[in-house]
DNA sequence: AAATATATACGAAGCGTTTCGTAATTGCAA
DNA sequence: TTGCAATTACGAAACGCTTCGTATATATTT
């Protein structure tokens, strides 16, 4: 899978998968609780996304609802595999090691990681 | 630091980074390897990313020979806080999950993880 | 049913990136 | 020193994204 979501369509992704399907008007208001966006603008984007395969709507009633193809998991996976390859050129443990070691990271998740590996190893 | 390099500014970046300074030409001459790009291009490219500071140059001589102004892993570390933010929902841990996780990693690189991990929780 | 509100559709402008053609400049060689 | 080759500078076109105004269509309300 070939993907690279610009930042307004990752806004628009990120709150259909927290907030399951939307209309337009619905999802502008959330986008509209963090910075101001007019509604043909949010309207625009999705039509695009939708054209894109981004998104699939319904649009049975006057308002059509909008919800996104894709988990959250393979955009992650896609964006993450284009990262590694043109910034980390193509070592993914190198991105991995810059994750972990440059930010303080919580014991928790220090744990979940070592579990993971341990995981991996066993295979 | 707020960078959101462009792939075409990230593969100069490359460059200069494994070869060190070079000239519009040289580096020209390395992108040809892989893809084809007229030289104008190129240059156009890396002037603008001196104007954005990217990139200096030194104009002593005729040709003038660029280098970045930052290291590697400023880059890198600007460009995963950014991929954290938009798409992990500012989720460090997630993501380090997905690249351990959707891929085959080596028994070197999972024992370098190890390692880090261990030197992490000893302070 | 007519007026009003709300939704989608359409089109265009502004901006940045990429691309390249062409002009101007500079160095080197004949 | 005149001409050629190489380099930088400049400008513009093409494309995609974002933004919005306006037009059109569709409900709802009075």
């Amino acid at each position: 899978m070939k993907l690279k979501p610009t930042d307004s369509e990752l806004e628009v992704l990120q709150l259909l998968w927290e907030y399951g399907p939307l209309t337009v008007r619905s999802l502008n208001d959330k986008l509209n609780t963090h910075r101001r966006v007019g509604y043909t603008t949010t309207l625009k984007i999705m039509q695009i996304m939708t054209e894109k395969g981004l998104l699939i709507r319904n649009t049975e009633h006057r308002s059509h609802i909008y919800k996104p193809t894709l988990l959250p998991e393979e955009v992650q996976s896609s964006v993450l595999d284009h990262v590694i390859k043109t910034v980390f050129r193509g070592n993914r443990s190198t991105l991995i090691l810059q994750a972990l070691g440059n930010h303080s990271t919580s014991s928790e998740e220090l744990e979940e990681i070592k579990a993971l590996i341990k995981k991996m190893e066993e295979q």
